[in-house]
DNA sequence: TTGAAAGCGCTACCAA
DNA sequence: TTGGTAGCGCTTTCAA
């Protein structure tokens, strides 16, 4: 019996005239159903279900103005990091409640127009897993009063909220783990050039040798967070006379692609040489890679994000900061000591 | 000068006062551009863009009844094919002007909750690219005037509009090829037990090898789409006393697992046995697996998806049909003649 | 070409 | 606890 009437949606006013009450009662009974006696509000359910009545939540946005959804913006779906991320953030979002919407942005476009087209859609707030956003837009966004927040990296210096991975404190962790297991040579191939995310694995990686008492840690430029990168980097140091022992890349993607240059170079990983990655991507477990590397903690990363959106705060009184979650080093089978 | 009104959201009344228009002018304006003369659409998207105003959506979706949000339900994110459906599929939908909602559905749950919370948002259209659906669902659905289509799968004997690769073609694609170069003991490793995609591929896979004249084709069940599965499957293959020499897997992932232990078995790739996946996944064309698969013609299946969901139609009269699209084999390096 | 007015389905206030 | 009523911001007739 469910919604037989052919073409015509139910609404609330077709269910109070069933059941003999008026409309604001099923309103009520939905949004607030503490404030309707029990019996009404079987009564309406019951009504409901059997009229397939389901409240309406865009008339119900429209007045509450609150969608109860959320814009994920992110390019680079094909990069396995990503989809971990949209799944983590997506199910967060479902456990309190919310949707999520998806924005991919176009290639070549700007982020801004995207961004415009976003808030149309009245969004409770919005999070930006990759690209950047120009202090223009996060103006706009403020004067609206939706919420942005900058998801697995910063901008230095704009007053946006973001939450990331420690991503000094995890190179510290790398360069400590292979200095204490041995290594004195280690080398560090970095990703997408401008990312925080790449500079600051760097940065505590390098800065940490150095506090060891190691001068030269080679460094690499990737230039982007892919195989192909990785493979080139790794190729390039695997034919220098005096090589390291160690190699830290700025992603899980470029390690796998180093491993299989320093492979094809004739050595062996991790007997000749240690590898390290980052993200902890689902291929990285896998037994014919078993890559040492840091999992980012994306679980507590998207409960402070949506911590840090303050949703249910009416006021609108959120702070607005960059929150660094810790890593964790995850030893596998790229890696041994000397 | 952005909205700068302290937390107010200009509407179009506020442009229209601004410019001495009525609110009216102000909405065709924007929904309707032909139906006011040049002069004063060109004064109002002069005063909209000083102020900072943009139609608000949901209130225009409240009349029209069109929201121009597209429901994708998909599980399985951190299974490397499915980032590349939602990838294709959002561009796609954002091409078309319209927005994707993505709902990930509970993994205990059943999905007949997951869509009865998106009816809710009046989506326009769902696409379901996992799991599948009760009829009871679908019922509802056609009565809320919700087309439902499922992508990448079908429900043989119910009426649900269906976007699937050729399974059955390209399985046959894969003997073919298999045979043509040279082989003569094939296996199959499926994948998903249930599921059409694993049973067309099989059904067209052996069968061309019965019309070619192969009785016996090994059929070893793999149970699901995963790297241990293959792996598996692939290590009872390698311990056969009379070895085929291919082996077809439903997956890309199934077959990298298969590769790893076949080579862990002692067997070389493809100097002993040749090796076909499918999907072409963005790892199956990385240097270090250089996978022979199928490639799924996604952008195709995209395109169908959307023209056969008649987005435009207000009438709504959608064909109510499965649509088949053939794959491409690509030839790499885990396969040679015999 | 423009404006006035009705109303989309709901929430939220106030009175009963 | 319930009902009446006034909108939320927009589109869409219908007249002017």
């Amino acid at each position: 019996m469910h919604g037989r009437h052919k073409g015509r949606v139910i609404t609330a006013e077709d269910v109070a005239r069933v059941i003999g009450v008026s409309q604001s009662t099923i309103s009520r009974a939905f949004s607030n159903p503490e404030s309707v006696s029990p019996a009404t509000r079987a009564r309406v359910l019951t009504a409901a279900q059997s009229l397939g009545y389901q409240p309406n939540v865009i008339a119900r946005s429209l007045i509450t103005r609150r969608t109860n959804i959320i814009a994920i913006v992110m390019a680079n779906l094909t990069d396995p990091y990503y989809p971990q991320i949209l799944d983590t953030l997506t199910q967060a979002i479902q456990a309190r409640g919310r949707q999520t919407l998806l924005f991919i942005p176009p290639e070549d476009g700007t982020i801004d127009d995207t961004l415009a087209s976003l808030l149309q859609y009245q969004v409770d707030a919005i999070i930006i897993a990759s690209a950047s956003l120009t202090s223009e837009m996060a103006r706009v966004c403020a004067a609206r009063q939706t919420p942005v927040l900058l998801f697995n990296r910063y901008v230095p210096g704009v007053r946006i909220s973001a939450v990331s991975c420690d991503n000094v404190a995890s190179g510290r962790d790398v360069a400590e783990f292979l200095h204490g297991s041995g290594h004195s040579r280690p080398a560090f191939v970095s990703g997408e050039h401008g990312a925080t995310t790449n500079a600051d694995r760097r940065a505590g990686f390098v800065e940490t040798w150095h506090e060891l008492g190691v001068r030269s840690c080679l460094q690499v430029e990737g230039g982007a967070y892919t195989f192909e990168a990785g493979f080139e980097a790794a190729t390039i140091i695997a034919r220098r006379k005096r090589r390291p022992d160690s190699i830290f890349f700025a992603s899980d993607i470029m390690a796998l692609g180093g491993i299989h240059a320093l492979q094809q170079a004739g050595l062996r990983v991790p007997e000749d040489i240690s590898v390290v990655g980052f993200d902890d991507v689902p291929l990285a477990s896998w037994p014919s890679f078993n890559l040492t590397t840091v999992r980012q903690p994306l679980p507590e990363m998207a409960e402070a994000a949506l911590d840090m959106l303050a949703l249910d705060d009416k006021a609108g009184r959120r702070r607005r900061v960059t929150q660094f979650v810790p890593g964790t080093l995850v030893q596998r089978g790229t890696t041994r000591a000397r």
